[in-house]
DNA sequence: GATATCATTTGACCAATATCAAATAATGAA
DNA sequence: TTCATTATTTGATATTGGTCAAATGATATC
């Protein structure tokens, strides 16, 4: 069958045009809070932090796309969020609490990422006011996004789940394995695999 | 039928008590902070946001209930979320971006409120590096709610969200009509009308 | 390139919950 | 109190999506 064209959008955003996005920094200040970030590249299928761990560090995706999952009481794999190129991925309440972490974050391509510690971020966030605009803009962003995928799960249909998931993660829809999109929109992969081939068939 | 006795728990809780939880502002700053704020008192089933305005206040509640809903497709009202006594409400994206409101806030029982501009509360952003802090942490709080509840919605049967909502609103639950919160549960008040029928026969 | 492993698709059947309609109960206004 | 209105409950039936099992397809390793 000839393949479908998806688009391969974002392959790359640096970390500092992120941060100039939400907030104006100076040159000076992006320096400073960029030399406290260290840059890793992790290979694909890597596990960065376990369900019990404390997670240690926030991460800026430069490049590549990783997940947060968490297994149910079946021991099954449940998706929880995907990220992609320009995004910060931690798993929030483990960081920020530093309590253990409900949630598995794994890379689902090669990725390069820049890490920060809590106690480094803790720094700037008091060293910089502009830091803490930082802090509560990503953050009212995540909940923003995380409000736009409780009602798709709460209110849509199946098929209308899945187009939400198109259109939010376009890069990734069409990169990662049906299983991790079918439980990250609470629905079966045989499900998710019927809707893929009605919607091909339309 | 001899009514179940339900527990009315935090039936008050003053605003600078409750700032006072998530920093330690001095009694100077709590003061000026405290200024910006006008307490009023509204009473039941007001709206105080209509979809498609503009939100211009943060509201802290002090004392009554409230939710935030929208009108789906057919124009049926979705309750969003429910705001009890200590809490921050506003329409967050409609208030923070100021664009139009995707929802409806409504008092469910006579309230006392203080609400603060967004100018305002800039300025107070601007001010106090503490507010920041204070705006991030209560954005985060709210972020950890709401994957609470979508882990409910998603994964949870009819009967399992209904005992989510009395863990997460125990003196909301009682209190407000049935369709509310059966459709802030994602579920028709009948099939909740047969799921409390069920617990009480227990 | 052959084979083992893993991912996806397909089919048959079933359970949970929605829908629609009507009855009953509760609430509030005159 | 009475009546009108609104909220809740109940019953019958329909539908969506889940479960289980097996077949097919894709991928990676030797």
């Amino acid at each position: 069958m000839f393949g479908i064209l998806h688009s391969q959008t974002n392959l790359l955003m640096s970390i500092s045009a992120f941060l100039l996005t939400l907030v104006p920094f100076t040159k000076e200040e992006l320096e400073d809070i960029l030399s406290h970030f260290k840059k890793e590249t992790v290979s694909k299928n890597k596990v960065l932090v376990s369900q019990g761990d404390i997670c240690n560090y926030l991460y800026f995706l430069e490049e590549g796309m990783a997940r947060s999952y968490y297994l149910n009481d079946s021991g099954k794999e449940i998706t929880q969020w995907f990220f992609g190129v320009g995004k910060f991925m931690t798993s929030a309440d483990s960081f920020f609490q530093q309590t253990p972490s409900l949630y598995y974050l794994e890379t689902l391509e090669d990725c390069i990422l820049y890490s920060i510690s809590k106690s480094q971020i803790d720094m700037l966030f008091d060293k910089y006011p502009k830091m803490e605009k930082l802090g509560r803009l990503a953050t009212t962003e995540m909940l923003t996004k995380i409000v736009n995928k409780l009602n798709a799960i709460q209110f849509q249909t199946a098929r209308e789940r899945y187009e939400y998931m198109l259109a939010e993660f376009p890069d990734i829809a069409y990169h990662v394995p049906l299983g991790h999109i079918a439980s990250y929109l609470g629905m079966t992969q045989e499900t998710l695999s019927r809707i893929r081939k009605n919607n091909s068939q339309k």
